[in-house]
DNA sequence: GTTAGTAGTAAACAAAAGGTTAGTACTAAC
DNA sequence: GTTAGTACTAACCTTTTGTTTACTACTAAC
C-alpha cells in the first residue's frame, strides 16, 4: 500500500468486509486471548479458564464452539481416559492469525506508549 | 516471528496486552468502519453518519469523542461559517493504522474464501 | 411558511454480552 | 466420607451496547 494511494468504492468494500469479517472471527473481548492461549499449549477446559484471566465457564464454552465453527481449533474427545478429557487443539490454519496477532500486539504497544507520553504532557 | 518460537511468560504477557491495547481503541462494532470513512475523505457528522452504514447519530457521537480521546482524530468547528459546520479530522498518526487494516482486511477475504469452500465440501 | 439540512443531545427502551450460582456425574486423593 | 478435580450447562441477573423518538436552534431553498 503505497502512501496517498486511492481506492475504487469496490476495492474499498472488499477491504472494509475483510476488516469485518476478520473482527467477527476473532473481535470481542475474548477470542484473541483464547487462541493466544492454545497455541501456547493451554489446551483443556478447565486450564483455559485459569489462563484467560476473568472468563467464565458459559462464555468460554460458547467462544470454542464458534473458534471450532470457524476451523481454528478442534475438540477432541479422548473417551479411553478416565475421567474423559476433552482437549481443544488449535488447527493450522489457527497459524495463519500470526500476522494478525503481531501486527495488533505492535500497534497496540507503540500505542499505549503514546497515550502515556500524551497525558505527561 | 519463526516458526514453532517459544515466548517468555513476560514477552508474552506483553503480547497479549498490546492485542488488547489495540482492540481497546479499534475493537467493537464501529470503530474501524468509522476510521476508514474518515481516512476516505468523510469528515461530517451526518455524511458519517450515511457511509457508515447502520450507525445511529448517539453511538457516532460517542465513538468520535473516543477516537478523539485516542488521538485519531480532531474535531475543528468552523464558527464562520454558517451553519457552523464540523470537521471530524484524521490526524497523521490515524495513518500509522495502515498496517492493522492491510492485515485484518488480508486475513477476514481469506478466512471469507475459506469459510466458503469448507460449506460447499 | 414548509421542508430539508447543519450538528448534535436526552430519555426511554431493547438487545446482546457477560457474570453468578447451582448442579450433573464421575474419579481420585486424603 | 469429604474435598477437589474432570467438563460442562441452565437459569437468572446485570452491564454494556445500540436503537428510536423527540427536541434544540439556526439557515437556505421552494
Amino acid at each position: 500500500m503505497k502512501e496517498g494511494t486511492l481506492y475504487s468504492e469496490a476495492q474499498c468494500t472488499r477491504h472494509i468486509n475483510g476488516v469485518e469479517d476478520a473482527l467477527y472471527v476473532v473481535g470481542g473481548k475474548w477470542k484473541l486471548r483464547i487462541v493466544i492461549a492454545l497455541v501456547n499449549g493451554h489446551t483443556r477446559f478447565n486450564e483455559l479458564q485459569r489462563t484467560v484471566n476473568g472468563i467464565s465457564a458459559r462464555v468460554l464454552s460458547n467462544e470454542l464452539k464458534q473458534l471450532e465453527v470457524n476451523g481454528l481449533l478442534q475438540r477432541v474427545v479422548q473417551a479411553d481416559q478416565t475421567p474423559v478429557v476433552v482437549e481443544y487443539v488449535p488447527t493450522e490454519y489457527a497459524k495463519s492469525l500470526k500476522d494478525v496477532f503481531a501486527v495488533l500486539a505492535d500497534w497496540g504497544q507503540k500505542h499505549k506508549k503514546k497515550i502515556l507520553l500524551n497525558d505527561k504532557a
